[in-house]
DNA sequence: GTGGTCTAGACCACC
DNA sequence: GTGGTCTAGACCACG
């Protein structure tokens, strides 16, 4: 498991962790069952302040996503792929929306809108195709 | 010109000035030439104390967006218009490219996002078409 | 004589006033003994506040370049012409010195700002010795 | 890193504050990654309020100069040198070129100029040719 | 009347 | 500990 960690970045640190957590498990590259690095290690690593790891942790725990393994560490909960990948849908819906409003209300029209969100569609699909999500699909209707 | 101020918002309350103030210049609004309300006045009507007023008036200032005019107030400057829009516009284009990204990452497949933008954007028209001034987008809480 | 007036100049007005009293004098196109409009005629023309013109014209007669003419208005001193000049000329070399003291502060090299000088100077002459009156540069802020 | 304030200086407290943090900034004293002096600990050490620390480091942010790091304080960007370089050069010439254009305009000769020029750079260099760090040039009064 | 600046003291989130 | 924000009240120059 990889961390990008941003200090100047607007989001908290903490915040940073528990989000590239998450992704990680709904990616399927954090397993329910895995152990997370511990405190210690992961503050060393970083180069963070362990209250920060530790708080991200508690904030992952208190979301349910991972839980304490007495003795041996934090692991990632039974059914934690799928309440994060729900997460993440949900979030990223409620942002969409929220920036679709915003763009009309900025005095884009409906179709230069269309047009922007193809022509991304487009030029990111190449990329994203080759990361472990899921192949192609019909397109609906 | 009006101002909906939310203190317990997560956005500073200089800054949601400062938004709504450029949102107007880009709107047409507030045009060029035209003067903002005094410091002293604006922080009666909000409730809020003027050094707050003040904050964000500087901050329009050093954008450029509005300048002194010593001892009468403070003036939207020439072409602050142009400047405003160009700003949303490229705020507006930059989030959604951002959500996009973060879509396809996410898990979602692009015929998913194109059919949510339509019903969003189908939704969101008729309302949106027929407003004069939408001051505020709320927020995804 | 032609004012040209900037609200939103970091200058004061009043001064925008009197230094391009004080130039007009340097240059001759103000003569000892000539009067000065009124100030309702000039806050008229310039729809500038009747008290800043006034301030403007106290401060020029307490830097003893013009005097009340009872009954008459106010007119340019005696001897307010070789002043003017020397006030400039003076003001000048002030400006020239700390300029240059600060341009080899800030790692210019002496030839860097001997180079920089002669094209300057030789750019400049050409418009300078055919302008009748540049009535104002905007500052380096 | 030190400061030298004068309040009764023209220029404002936090001007002053801004000024001299990004002319060390472009001397080399203090070199991007750098943290600055706490908001609390320099406002302690100049007997300033904090506030205005805080507003100088603002202006310093905004102007791409320093980033927060979050929890632990501010720090120089990378690049801020080369860009505090510039600003300041650019600043120089366009002083430089102003102060020439006017001492055309207000009579002086080119050769007096150049004269001038070749005075002042002579009996200046002496002394700052071997200066290593001048934190700060007099004004002229 | 206007904005510009500074001080003093408080609360918050984050590390 | 750090910065970010807000409030309260004061003084200044300018118009």
């Amino acid at each position: 498991m990889f961390f990008s960690i941003d200090p100047s970045d607007g989001v908290a640190i903490y915040d940073q962790i528990v989000r590239q957590v998450k992704f990680a498990i709904a990616e399927g590259t954090l397993r329910p069952g895995q152990l997370l690095p511990s405190v210690r290690q992961l503050s060393q690593q970083l180069a963070i302040n362990p209250n920060t790891i530790a708080r991200a942790y508690q904030q992952l725990q208190s979301d349910g996503v991972i839980e304490t393994w007495r003795g041996r560490g934090l692991a990632v909960c039974a059914g934690a792929t799928e309440r994060c990948q729900e997460l993440r849908r949900a979030l990223i819906t409620e942002r969409l929306r929220f920036v679709l409003a915003e763009a009309l209300h900025g005095g884009l029209q409906a179709g230069e809108i269309r047009a922007m969100v193809d022509r991304e569609l487009g030029s990111l699909a190449g990329r994203v195709a080759t990361v472990a999500s899921p192949p192609q699909v019909a397109g609906p209707g």
